[in-house]
DNA sequence: TGTACATCAGTGAACGCGCGTTCACTGATGTAC
DNA sequence: TGTACATCAGTGAACGCGCGTTCACTGATGTAC
Protein backbone atom coordinates (compact mmCIF):
# COMPACT_ATOMS: atom_id res chain seq x y z
CA UNK A 1 0.00 0.00 0.00
CA UNK A 2 0.97 3.51 -1.06
CA UNK A 3 0.86 4.91 2.83
CA UNK A 4 1.85 3.29 6.12
CA UNK A 5 -0.48 0.75 8.47
CA UNK A 6 -2.51 3.27 9.83
CA UNK A 7 -2.30 6.17 8.10
CA UNK A 8 -6.10 6.15 6.64
CA UNK A 9 -6.80 5.78 11.17
CA UNK A 10 -4.29 8.83 11.69
CA UNK A 11 -6.26 11.25 8.94
CA UNK A 12 -9.70 10.48 10.37
CA UNK A 13 -7.89 11.28 14.04
CA UNK A 14 -6.55 15.19 12.63
CA UNK A 15 -9.46 15.81 11.02
CA UNK A 16 -11.39 15.09 13.94
CA UNK A 17 -9.25 17.37 16.12
CA UNK A 18 -9.09 20.36 13.29
CA UNK A 19 -13.27 20.06 13.54
CA UNK A 20 -13.02 19.90 17.48
CA UNK A 21 -11.13 23.26 17.68
CA UNK A 22 -13.62 24.60 14.50
CA UNK A 23 -16.61 23.26 15.56
CA UNK A 24 -16.79 25.25 19.62
CA UNK A 25 -15.03 28.54 17.32
CA UNK A 26 -17.28 28.72 14.57
CA UNK A 27 -20.55 26.92 15.61
CA UNK A 28 -21.88 23.58 13.70
CA UNK A 29 -23.73 25.78 11.15
CA UNK A 30 -20.05 27.72 9.91
CA UNK A 31 -17.97 25.08 9.98
CA UNK A 32 -17.34 23.97 6.28
CA UNK A 33 -16.18 20.44 5.20
CA UNK A 34 -13.75 22.06 2.98
CA UNK A 35 -12.15 24.14 5.38
CA UNK A 36 -11.72 21.07 8.02
CA UNK A 37 -10.22 19.00 5.15
CA UNK A 38 -8.23 21.72 3.87
CA UNK A 39 -7.17 22.55 7.72
CA UNK A 40 -5.50 18.91 7.79
CA UNK A 41 -3.70 19.32 4.13
CA UNK A 42 -6.21 17.38 2.17
CA UNK A 43 -8.66 18.73 -0.58
CA UNK A 44 -12.14 18.42 0.05
CA UNK A 45 -13.13 15.25 -1.98
CA UNK A 46 -11.56 12.73 -0.05
CA UNK A 47 -13.82 13.96 2.79
CA UNK A 48 -16.59 11.24 2.42
CA UNK A 49 -14.12 8.32 2.86
CA UNK A 50 -13.66 9.28 6.04
CA UNK A 51 -17.08 9.83 7.38
CA UNK A 52 -20.42 9.24 6.59
CA UNK A 53 -21.97 12.74 6.31
CA UNK A 54 -21.20 16.84 7.97
CA UNK A 55 -22.96 15.70 10.45
CA UNK A 56 -21.06 12.55 11.28
CA UNK A 57 -18.19 14.46 11.55
CA UNK A 58 -20.04 16.39 13.74
CA UNK A 59 -21.21 14.04 16.41
CA UNK A 60 -17.35 13.04 16.71
CA UNK A 61 -15.72 15.89 16.93
CA UNK A 62 -18.27 17.16 19.53
CA UNK A 63 -17.50 13.87 21.23
CA UNK A 64 -13.64 14.51 20.97
CA UNK A 65 -14.39 18.48 22.37
CA UNK A 66 -15.81 16.57 25.62
CA UNK A 67 -13.21 14.10 26.00
CA UNK A 68 -10.25 16.46 25.43
CA UNK A 69 -11.00 19.23 27.79
CA UNK A 70 -13.42 16.80 30.40
CA UNK A 71 -9.90 14.60 30.85
CA UNK A 72 -7.69 18.31 30.92
CA UNK A 73 -10.02 18.91 33.66
CA UNK A 74 -10.48 15.86 35.39
CA UNK A 75 -6.85 15.27 35.38
CA UNK A 76 -6.04 18.17 37.79
CA UNK A 77 -8.70 17.02 40.51
CA UNK A 78 -7.37 13.35 40.49
CA UNK A 79 -6.86 11.62 43.90
CA UNK A 80 -7.90 14.46 45.66
CA UNK A 81 -10.33 14.63 48.26
CA UNK A 82 -14.45 15.39 47.57
CA UNK A 83 -14.67 18.97 49.09
CA UNK A 84 -11.15 19.48 47.32
CA UNK A 85 -11.90 18.13 44.08
CA UNK A 86 -15.15 20.50 43.97
CA UNK A 87 -13.61 23.39 45.36
CA UNK A 88 -10.73 23.20 42.60
CA UNK A 89 -13.22 22.15 40.04
CA UNK A 90 -15.64 25.18 40.04
CA UNK A 91 -12.47 26.94 40.15
CA UNK A 92 -10.57 25.72 37.27
CA UNK A 93 -14.46 26.33 35.40
CA UNK A 94 -15.26 29.30 35.90
CA UNK A 95 -12.20 31.10 35.51
CA UNK A 96 -10.76 33.65 32.65
CA UNK A 97 -8.31 30.66 31.62
CA UNK A 98 -11.53 28.51 30.54
CA UNK A 99 -13.15 31.79 29.82
CA UNK A 100 -10.43 32.70 27.21
CA UNK A 101 -9.93 29.44 25.61
CA UNK A 102 -13.12 29.10 23.59
CA UNK A 103 -11.60 26.30 20.98
CA UNK A 104 -9.93 24.51 23.71
CA UNK A 105 -12.69 24.85 26.49
CA UNK A 106 -16.12 23.39 27.36
CA UNK A 107 -18.39 23.02 24.58
CA UNK A 108 -21.33 23.46 26.60
CA UNK A 109 -20.39 26.76 27.05
CA UNK A 110 -19.26 27.20 23.22
CA UNK A 111 -22.66 25.73 21.69
CA UNK A 112 -25.21 25.82 24.40
CA UNK A 113 -27.70 27.42 22.00
CA UNK A 114 -26.54 25.70 18.77
CA UNK A 115 -27.03 22.18 20.16
CA UNK A 116 -30.88 22.17 20.12
CA UNK A 117 -30.82 22.97 16.57
CA UNK A 118 -28.28 20.04 15.16
CA UNK A 119 -29.45 16.24 14.92
CA UNK A 120 -31.08 14.18 17.07
CA UNK A 121 -27.45 12.53 17.56
CA UNK A 122 -25.66 15.83 17.77
CA UNK A 123 -28.33 16.77 20.87
CA UNK A 124 -27.96 12.86 22.48
CA UNK A 125 -23.97 13.76 22.96
CA UNK A 126 -24.56 17.26 23.78
CA UNK A 127 -26.74 15.66 26.59
CA UNK A 128 -24.24 12.63 27.56
CA UNK A 129 -21.88 15.28 27.89
CA UNK A 130 -23.70 17.56 30.19
CA UNK A 131 -24.87 14.23 31.89
CA UNK A 132 -20.97 13.14 32.16
CA UNK A 133 -19.87 16.36 33.88
CA UNK A 134 -23.35 16.78 36.47
CA UNK A 135 -22.14 13.05 37.05
CA UNK A 136 -18.74 13.81 38.58
CA UNK A 137 -20.46 17.14 40.55
CA UNK A 138 -22.83 14.87 42.19
CA UNK A 139 -20.46 12.29 43.18
CA UNK A 140 -18.40 14.90 44.82
CA UNK A 141 -21.54 16.81 46.60
CA UNK A 142 -22.80 12.86 47.92
CA UNK A 143 -19.70 12.54 49.40
CA UNK A 144 -19.43 15.67 51.19
CA UNK A 145 -22.93 14.03 52.55
CA UNK A 146 -25.51 16.44 51.73
CA UNK A 147 -29.13 14.98 49.89
CA UNK A 148 -30.18 15.82 45.93
CA UNK A 149 -27.12 15.72 45.06
CA UNK A 150 -27.88 15.39 41.25
CA UNK A 151 -30.24 18.39 41.42
CA UNK A 152 -27.91 20.30 43.51
CA UNK A 153 -25.39 18.82 40.67
CA UNK A 154 -27.31 19.85 37.76
CA UNK A 155 -28.34 23.63 39.27
CA UNK A 156 -24.50 24.51 40.16
CA UNK A 157 -22.94 23.31 36.82
CA UNK A 158 -25.55 25.52 35.18
CA UNK A 159 -24.74 28.41 37.10
CA UNK A 160 -20.75 27.69 36.12
CA UNK A 161 -21.64 27.38 32.58
CA UNK A 162 -23.96 30.35 32.33
CA UNK A 163 -21.22 32.22 34.56
CA UNK A 164 -18.35 31.17 31.78
CA UNK A 165 -20.95 32.66 28.54
CA UNK A 166 -21.97 35.52 30.10
CA UNK A 167 -18.57 36.74 31.65
CA UNK A 168 -17.00 35.47 27.41
CA UNK A 169 -20.07 38.63 26.58
CA UNK A 170 -18.54 41.26 29.35
CA UNK A 171 -16.06 42.88 26.98
CA UNK A 172 -14.22 44.72 30.06
CA UNK A 173 -11.58 41.88 31.24
CA UNK A 174 -11.42 43.49 34.96
CA UNK A 175 -15.15 43.25 35.10
CA UNK A 176 -15.56 40.20 33.38
CA UNK A 177 -12.86 38.86 36.07
CA UNK A 178 -15.19 39.82 38.61
CA UNK A 179 -18.39 38.60 37.60
CA UNK A 180 -16.26 35.20 37.50
CA UNK A 181 -15.12 35.50 40.88
CA UNK A 182 -18.77 36.34 41.93
CA UNK A 183 -20.07 33.60 40.36
CA UNK A 184 -17.31 31.30 41.97
CA UNK A 185 -18.13 32.36 45.31
CA UNK A 186 -21.67 32.31 45.19
CA UNK A 187 -21.55 28.72 44.23
CA UNK A 188 -18.74 27.47 45.99
CA UNK A 189 -21.00 28.68 49.21
CA UNK A 190 -23.98 27.10 47.82
CA UNK A 191 -22.35 23.97 47.63
CA UNK A 192 -20.57 24.57 51.23
CA UNK A 193 -17.05 24.47 50.30
CA UNK A 194 -16.23 28.47 50.36
CA UNK A 195 -13.35 27.42 52.53
CA UNK A 196 -10.38 29.14 50.64
CA UNK A 197 -7.98 26.48 52.14
CA UNK A 198 -9.67 24.08 49.62
CA UNK A 199 -8.42 26.62 46.46
CA UNK A 200 -5.75 25.17 45.14
CA UNK A 201 -4.15 27.94 42.88
CA UNK A 202 -4.50 26.86 38.96
CA UNK A 203 -5.22 29.82 37.52
CA UNK B 1 -51.23 56.24 -3.03
CA UNK B 2 -52.53 52.19 -3.53
CA UNK B 3 -51.99 51.87 0.08
CA UNK B 4 -52.57 52.95 3.43
CA UNK B 5 -50.78 55.98 5.05
CA UNK B 6 -48.81 53.73 7.34
CA UNK B 7 -48.85 50.85 5.62
CA UNK B 8 -45.28 50.67 4.19
CA UNK B 9 -44.16 51.07 8.23
CA UNK B 10 -46.50 48.41 9.57
CA UNK B 11 -44.97 45.73 7.10
CA UNK B 12 -42.07 46.81 8.68
CA UNK B 13 -42.87 46.16 12.22
CA UNK B 14 -44.72 42.85 10.95
CA UNK B 15 -41.24 41.56 9.37
CA UNK B 16 -39.25 42.74 12.21
CA UNK B 17 -42.16 40.88 14.32
CA UNK B 18 -42.23 37.37 12.42
CA UNK B 19 -38.44 37.63 12.54
CA UNK B 20 -37.50 38.22 16.28
CA UNK B 21 -39.75 35.06 16.70
CA UNK B 22 -37.75 33.15 14.03
CA UNK B 23 -34.59 34.41 15.38
CA UNK B 24 -35.29 32.69 18.62
CA UNK B 25 -36.08 29.61 17.33
CA UNK B 26 -33.69 29.27 14.41
CA UNK B 27 -31.05 31.14 15.24
CA UNK B 28 -29.14 34.12 13.29
CA UNK B 29 -27.63 31.77 10.22
CA UNK B 30 -30.69 29.78 9.97
CA UNK B 31 -33.22 32.93 9.77
CA UNK B 32 -33.41 32.95 5.85
CA UNK B 33 -34.66 36.05 4.07
CA UNK B 34 -37.12 34.63 2.22
CA UNK B 35 -38.84 32.75 5.14
CA UNK B 36 -39.58 35.98 6.81
CA UNK B 37 -40.74 37.58 3.97
CA UNK B 38 -43.50 34.56 3.73
CA UNK B 39 -44.54 34.40 7.15
CA UNK B 40 -45.92 37.79 6.34
CA UNK B 41 -47.28 37.03 3.36
CA UNK B 42 -44.69 38.73 0.85
CA UNK B 43 -41.99 37.39 -1.87
CA UNK B 44 -38.97 38.03 -0.80
CA UNK B 45 -37.67 40.60 -3.67
CA UNK B 46 -39.21 43.19 -1.58
CA UNK B 47 -37.39 42.99 1.73
CA UNK B 48 -34.65 45.32 0.17
CA UNK B 49 -37.48 48.16 0.40
CA UNK B 50 -37.47 47.61 3.99
CA UNK B 51 -34.09 46.86 4.88
CA UNK B 52 -30.13 47.66 4.25
CA UNK B 53 -29.02 43.26 4.53
CA UNK B 54 -30.03 40.69 6.09
CA UNK B 55 -27.76 41.88 9.29
CA UNK B 56 -30.03 44.53 10.03
CA UNK B 57 -33.03 43.07 10.19
CA UNK B 58 -31.54 40.40 12.88
CA UNK B 59 -30.44 43.55 14.53
CA UNK B 60 -33.68 45.42 14.69
CA UNK B 61 -35.04 41.85 15.68
CA UNK B 62 -32.62 41.13 18.38
CA UNK B 63 -33.89 44.48 19.96
CA UNK B 64 -37.51 43.78 19.12
CA UNK B 65 -36.46 40.51 21.21
CA UNK B 66 -35.36 42.32 24.07
CA UNK B 67 -37.92 44.77 24.13
CA UNK B 68 -40.95 42.74 24.15
CA UNK B 69 -39.61 40.57 26.71
CA UNK B 70 -38.34 42.91 28.60
CA UNK B 71 -41.18 44.54 28.99
CA UNK B 72 -43.49 41.18 29.62
CA UNK B 73 -40.92 40.25 32.61
CA UNK B 74 -41.12 44.40 33.90
CA UNK B 75 -44.72 44.98 33.59
CA UNK B 76 -45.28 42.38 36.65
CA UNK B 77 -42.86 43.56 38.99
CA UNK B 78 -43.38 47.42 37.95
CA UNK B 79 -44.18 49.25 41.85
CA UNK B 80 -43.25 46.32 43.87
CA UNK B 81 -40.50 47.40 46.61
CA UNK B 82 -37.27 46.23 45.56
CA UNK B 83 -37.17 42.86 47.85
CA UNK B 84 -40.31 41.66 46.33
CA UNK B 85 -39.01 42.94 42.67
CA UNK B 86 -35.48 40.98 42.73
CA UNK B 87 -37.58 37.69 44.16
CA UNK B 88 -40.03 38.28 41.58
CA UNK B 89 -38.19 38.63 38.31
CA UNK B 90 -35.59 35.62 39.59
CA UNK B 91 -38.78 33.05 39.85
CA UNK B 92 -40.35 34.47 36.52
CA UNK B 93 -37.55 34.22 34.74
CA UNK B 94 -35.64 30.64 36.08
CA UNK B 95 -39.23 29.14 35.52
CA UNK B 96 -40.58 26.14 33.57
CA UNK B 97 -43.21 29.07 31.71
CA UNK B 98 -39.88 30.26 29.96
CA UNK B 99 -38.37 27.46 29.74
CA UNK B 100 -40.98 26.29 27.50
CA UNK B 101 -41.53 29.61 25.86
CA UNK B 102 -38.18 29.80 23.24
CA UNK B 103 -39.41 32.02 20.52
CA UNK B 104 -40.85 34.47 23.20
CA UNK B 105 -38.48 34.43 25.97
CA UNK B 106 -35.02 36.44 26.57
CA UNK B 107 -32.77 36.11 23.34
CA UNK B 108 -29.75 36.34 25.42
CA UNK B 109 -30.56 32.28 26.55
CA UNK B 110 -31.79 31.48 23.09
CA UNK B 111 -28.74 33.14 21.43
CA UNK B 112 -25.88 32.99 24.03
CA UNK B 113 -23.62 30.97 21.49
CA UNK B 114 -24.59 32.75 18.69
CA UNK B 115 -24.03 36.18 19.61
CA UNK B 116 -20.37 36.17 19.38
CA UNK B 117 -19.95 34.91 15.66
CA UNK B 118 -22.51 38.06 14.18
CA UNK B 119 -21.80 41.19 13.30
CA UNK B 120 -20.50 44.25 15.70
CA UNK B 121 -23.54 45.52 15.57
CA UNK B 122 -25.46 42.33 16.40
CA UNK B 123 -23.25 41.55 19.24
CA UNK B 124 -23.67 45.94 20.14
CA UNK B 125 -27.09 45.06 20.66
CA UNK B 126 -26.71 42.17 22.32
CA UNK B 127 -24.29 43.30 25.30
CA UNK B 128 -26.79 46.11 24.99
CA UNK B 129 -29.35 43.52 26.00
CA UNK B 130 -27.93 42.16 28.57
CA UNK B 131 -26.78 45.11 30.73
CA UNK B 132 -30.24 46.17 30.57
CA UNK B 133 -31.42 43.80 32.64
CA UNK B 134 -27.86 43.97 34.91
CA UNK B 135 -28.93 46.91 35.73
CA UNK B 136 -32.51 46.32 36.39
CA UNK B 137 -31.35 44.01 38.90
CA UNK B 138 -28.40 45.71 40.19
CA UNK B 139 -30.92 48.34 41.12
CA UNK B 140 -32.93 46.00 43.15
CA UNK B 141 -29.84 44.99 45.01
CA UNK B 142 -28.49 47.77 45.63
CA UNK B 143 -31.70 49.00 47.07
CA UNK B 144 -31.61 46.32 49.52
CA UNK B 145 -28.44 47.74 50.63
CA UNK B 146 -25.44 45.53 49.89
CA UNK B 147 -22.37 46.56 48.03
CA UNK B 148 -21.20 45.18 44.65
CA UNK B 149 -24.29 45.20 43.64
CA UNK B 150 -23.72 45.27 39.63
CA UNK B 151 -21.08 42.61 39.62
CA UNK B 152 -23.68 40.84 42.11
CA UNK B 153 -26.32 41.50 39.67
CA UNK B 154 -24.01 39.65 37.03
CA UNK B 155 -23.05 36.60 38.92
CA UNK B 156 -26.74 36.67 39.36
CA UNK B 157 -28.04 37.12 36.08
CA UNK B 158 -25.29 34.44 34.73
CA UNK B 159 -26.98 31.84 36.88
CA UNK B 160 -30.50 33.00 35.50
CA UNK B 161 -29.54 32.77 32.28
CA UNK B 162 -27.42 29.16 32.53
CA UNK B 163 -30.34 27.73 34.41
CA UNK B 164 -32.86 28.22 31.76
CA UNK B 165 -30.69 27.04 29.27
CA UNK B 166 -29.64 24.00 30.89
CA UNK B 167 -33.19 23.47 31.62
CA UNK B 168 -33.49 23.39 27.68
CA UNK B 169 -31.46 20.81 27.59
CA UNK B 170 -33.15 18.57 30.34
CA UNK B 171 -35.52 16.14 28.64
CA UNK B 172 -37.05 14.91 31.78
CA UNK B 173 -40.06 17.41 32.49
CA UNK B 174 -39.75 16.24 36.10
CA UNK B 175 -35.55 16.78 36.49
CA UNK B 176 -35.79 20.00 34.41
CA UNK B 177 -38.11 21.12 36.49
CA UNK B 178 -36.28 20.45 40.06
CA UNK B 179 -32.99 21.72 38.50
CA UNK B 180 -34.96 25.02 37.82
CA UNK B 181 -36.92 24.99 41.74
CA UNK B 182 -33.18 24.61 43.34
CA UNK B 183 -31.50 27.32 40.83
CA UNK B 184 -33.87 29.75 41.71
CA UNK B 185 -33.83 28.49 45.62
CA UNK B 186 -29.31 29.37 44.94
CA UNK B 187 -29.84 32.55 43.14
CA UNK B 188 -32.05 33.73 45.97
CA UNK B 189 -30.59 33.04 48.89
CA UNK B 190 -27.28 34.48 47.50
CA UNK B 191 -29.07 37.74 47.27
CA UNK B 192 -30.85 37.74 50.41
CA UNK B 193 -34.42 37.43 49.38
CA UNK B 194 -35.20 33.84 50.48
CA UNK B 195 -37.79 34.53 52.20
CA UNK B 196 -40.45 32.49 50.61
CA UNK B 197 -43.07 35.66 51.51
CA UNK B 198 -41.28 37.44 48.83
CA UNK B 199 -42.86 35.42 45.92
CA UNK B 200 -45.59 35.91 43.76
CA UNK B 201 -47.24 33.20 42.46
CA UNK B 202 -46.85 33.77 38.85
CA UNK B 203 -46.04 30.36 37.19
C1' DT C 1 -64.51 66.46 -16.09
C1' DG C 2 -61.00 64.01 -18.43
C1' DT C 3 -56.36 62.84 -19.82
C1' DA C 4 -51.29 62.17 -19.06
C1' DC C 5 -47.90 61.47 -15.94
C1' DA C 6 -45.48 60.51 -11.29
C1' DT C 7 -45.21 57.61 -7.27
C1' DC C 8 -43.81 53.55 -4.94
C1' DA C 9 -44.84 48.99 -2.25
C1' DG C 10 -44.61 44.82 -3.88
C1' DT C 11 -43.49 41.08 -7.72
C1' DG C 12 -40.82 37.49 -9.67
C1' DA C 13 -36.97 36.23 -12.45
C1' DA C 14 -32.19 36.26 -12.30
C1' DC C 15 -27.31 36.79 -10.39
C1' DG C 16 -23.19 34.87 -8.10
C1' DC C 17 -21.62 32.28 -4.37
C1' DG C 18 -20.58 28.70 -1.04
C1' DC C 19 -22.07 24.63 0.52
C1' DG C 20 -22.64 19.28 1.04
C1' DT C 21 -22.13 15.60 -1.78
C1' DT C 22 -20.74 12.53 -5.82
C1' DC C 23 -17.66 10.36 -8.92
C1' DA C 24 -14.28 9.12 -12.47
C1' DC C 25 -9.66 9.20 -12.02
C1' DT C 26 -4.53 9.00 -10.16
C1' DG C 27 -0.54 6.80 -8.72
C1' DA C 28 2.20 4.48 -5.40
C1' DT C 29 2.32 0.11 -3.48
C1' DG C 30 1.33 -4.96 -2.67
C1' DT C 31 0.22 -9.49 -4.66
C1' DA C 32 -0.21 -13.37 -8.12
C1' DC C 33 2.00 -16.10 -11.26
C1' DT D 1 13.22 -11.88 -11.66
C1' DG D 2 9.72 -9.71 -14.25
C1' DT D 3 5.10 -8.66 -15.76
C1' DA D 4 0.07 -7.87 -15.06
C1' DC D 5 -3.29 -6.81 -12.06
C1' DA D 6 -5.70 -5.32 -7.56
C1' DT D 7 -5.94 -2.01 -3.90
C1' DC D 8 -7.31 2.30 -2.05
C1' DA D 9 -6.30 7.10 0.15
C1' DG D 10 -6.51 11.06 -1.95
C1' DT D 11 -7.59 14.37 -6.18
C1' DG D 12 -10.23 17.73 -8.52
C1' DA D 13 -14.07 18.65 -11.43
C1' DA D 14 -18.85 18.66 -11.30
C1' DC D 15 -23.72 18.35 -9.37
C1' DG D 16 -27.85 20.50 -7.28
C1' DC D 17 -29.43 23.49 -3.88
C1' DG D 18 -30.50 27.41 -1.00
C1' DC D 19 -28.98 31.60 0.11
C1' DG D 20 -28.46 37.01 0.04
C1' DT D 21 -28.96 40.35 -3.17
C1' DT D 22 -30.33 42.97 -7.52
C1' DC D 23 -33.39 44.77 -10.85
C1' DA D 24 -36.78 45.60 -14.52
C1' DC D 25 -41.38 45.57 -14.09
C1' DT D 26 -46.52 45.96 -12.30
C1' DG D 27 -50.55 48.27 -11.12
C1' DA D 28 -53.32 50.95 -8.06
C1' DT D 29 -53.49 55.48 -6.65
C1' DG D 30 -52.54 60.61 -6.40
C1' DT D 31 -51.48 64.92 -8.89
C1' DA D 32 -51.12 68.43 -12.75
C1' DC D 33 -53.38 70.80 -16.16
Amino acid sequence: MRYGENHKEETHKKLVRAACVVLREKGPDRLSVAEVMEAAGLTHGGFYAHFKSKDALLVEALNSAFAHAGTRFRRVVEGMPARHALATYIDMYVSPVHRDNVSGGCPIVALNSDAPRQSKKFQAAFQAGIDHIVDALAGWIAETGRDEAQTLARAAFSAMAGAVALSRAVSDKALSDELLASARAGIRARLGVSDPELSKAVN
